[in-house]
DNA sequence: GAAATATGCAACCATTTAGTAGCATTTAGA
DNA sequence: TCTAAATGCTACTAAATGGTTGCATATTTC
């Protein structure tokens, strides 16, 4: 029904959907020095513009801040926005399976 | 470097990341009874095959089973593979922002 | 200053995605 | 039994997505 859905989740759950996407932010995490957008792409397979795409998706969840330092641009990784997902997945922790599968039990066949 | 990546964790974010989906899967969790197709659709706009699909792809991430009933087919979430995302998330608990900004103390200007 | 490097921007392409409508099938109910 | 309801299946469409290449621009470096 229409409810006023949060702009910056949505652009976090999108940012993670995509496993190379994951793969680039855990990389710049576990990384001990920030990486420019050509070092990041060495690492795939996919070109450096499709790593700049990337880039940007994440950018735009909050997910990197781009360092400019002279001509190369240093991705730095923010694990700030995961608490949002972090709280959105924790909501569910009250409804467990077992809790869930009774609501079904008024239903007497099943497949 | 092409890591054999996990197949079922890629349909669950791929799962929640759209927006109607997340609704959907809510809607399911904290209703009282179990809700049929028709019933879920009745409270979006879209129609009945979108619902439809949508139910298709929280299946496949094994968000939802469905219980068949007659004619019915009753959705029942499953909060089980939340777990994945939950653990996904958990990872970055170790790396904070604070830490992360040290990456790049190499740097002297930036933008 | 010239050449090499790092990047941005724009256009393009193939595939997927979210959504639709039409029609067939199964089940419930009068 | 006839009809209405719940659903599946099969196109179909428009837009987004992930990827590409080519070229222009800015910055280093020689």
């Amino acid at each position: 029904m229409e409810k006023p859905h949060n702009q910056h989740i949505d652009k976090i759950f999108k940012a993670i959907a995509d496993p190379t996407r994951r793969e680039i932010f855990h990389a710049l995490v576990v990384a001990s020095v920030a990486l420019s957008i050509t070092q990041i792409s060495e690492r795939y397979d996919i070109s450096r513009q499709g790593v700049t795409k990337h880039i940007k998706t994440l950018q735009q969840a909050g997910l990197i801040t781009i360092n400019a330092h002279g001509r190369e641009r240093y991705c730095l990784p923010s694990t700030k926005p995961l608490k949002l997902v972090k709280d959105w997945v924790n909501f569910y922790d009250k409804f467990w399976d077992d809790s869930l599968s009774r609501l079904g039990d008024h239903l007497d066949s099943q497949t």
